[in-house]
DNA sequence: TGATGTGTTCTGCT
DNA sequence: AAGCAGAACACATC
């Protein structure tokens, strides 16, 4: 499931890769919910506003990524589950979930390469807006503080101003970006806090503890590619290593690493929660 | 065959 | 007003 670390790599791979291309050619298969073209485009079509452009840079907001295109036209993407862009060989075959695939100018480039957007789940979403209206669209302009750019002072201020369940407050995107099940499990074990506790009731050590450990947890992941636990894969279609470092997602049964005590899988907020119900006490 | 899980948005409830 | 639950979305997997 791409979160955070996961899109930081997808956005850093389209750096690597797309950046400086020119869009030639992009063929469409998929539902009409799954592009969507801004209202101030008039009724032109998501290829024909693409043709010609050049992919000046790529950057993330949360798990957003915001592909800038020149005349001052952005490509926003969510990946949702299982959304993943490829950069694949022209002839390596098109797949049944390739929703979107961009060819390019080949100009000095010889790869003969493409890059295709593919989503088996169709939650993914490819938008284009023009540049200055991207940030106001719902879905971007809520969005919490970066979590890789947010002070202790801030974070400690976030959580006293609210009261309500740690989880699924650092689910909640418009209260921190980019987090999802398996960051926020895997921070609130080492912090050793109830995913249940109470924002407000944490207190300010924990706190610091659970600035520090998402940080690092984060920065981790993504000099790890990001985790694989189910689909994920980077642009150049290889797969995280994060999920050997995971102590608590995807452990239900397995020991805890402080304490030998089985990790826990329970709903919380509606979502599945994995904790040590020794160490993390409510 | 049917339940489950996944991120987000929406609706309706308290 | 704020937060919560549940549904919806679409599909693979078990």
């Amino acid at each position: 499931m791409p979160e955070l670390p996961e899109v930081e790599t997808v956005v850093r791979g389209l750096r690597k890769t797309v950046v400086g291309l020119t869009i030639s050619k992009v063929r469409t298969n998929a539902p009409a919910a799954s592009i969507v073209v801004g209202e101030s485009f008039k009724g032109r079509s998501f290829s024909s506003i693409l043709n010609g452009k050049t992919i000046q840079d790529v950057t993330r907001r949360g798990k957003n990524i915001l592909i800038n295109l020149s005349d001052n036209i952005t490509l926003w993407s969510h990946l949702k589950m299982t959304g993943r862009f490829l950069y694949v060989s022209q002839k390596s075959p098109v797949q049944k979930h390739d929703l979107a695939i961009f060819d390019f100018n080949d100009g000095s480039i010889k790869s003969g390469n493409q890059l295709r957007f593919n989503d088996t789940r169709r939650f993914g979403r490819l938008r284009l807006y023009r540049s200055c209206e991207v940030n106001n669209q719902k879905g971007l302009k809520e969005l919490g503080p970066e979590p890789l750019e947010i002070s202790s002072a801030e974070f400690i201020k976030l959580f006293s101003s609210t009261s309500r369940m740690v989880k699924p407050a650092l689910l909640d995107q418009s209260f921190i970006a980019g987090i999802g099940n398996i960051y926020a499990d895997e921070s609130l074990f080492l912090s050793k806090i109830h995913p249940q506790k109470l924002t407000n009731k944490i207190s300010r050590k924990k706190l610091l503890q659970l600035h520090r450990h998402f940080k690092r947890i984060l920065t981790k992941a993504i000099n790890n590619m990001g985790t694989s636990v189910d689909s994920y894969q980077g642009v150049n279609g290889q797969p995280g290593s994060f999920q050997k470092y995971l102590k608590a997602y995807d452990r239900e049964g397995k020991p805890c690493i402080f304490c030998a005590h089985k990790i826990v899988r329970e709903k919380i907020g509606s979502r599945s929660a994995h904790y040590c119900p020794r160490c993390q006490r409510l």
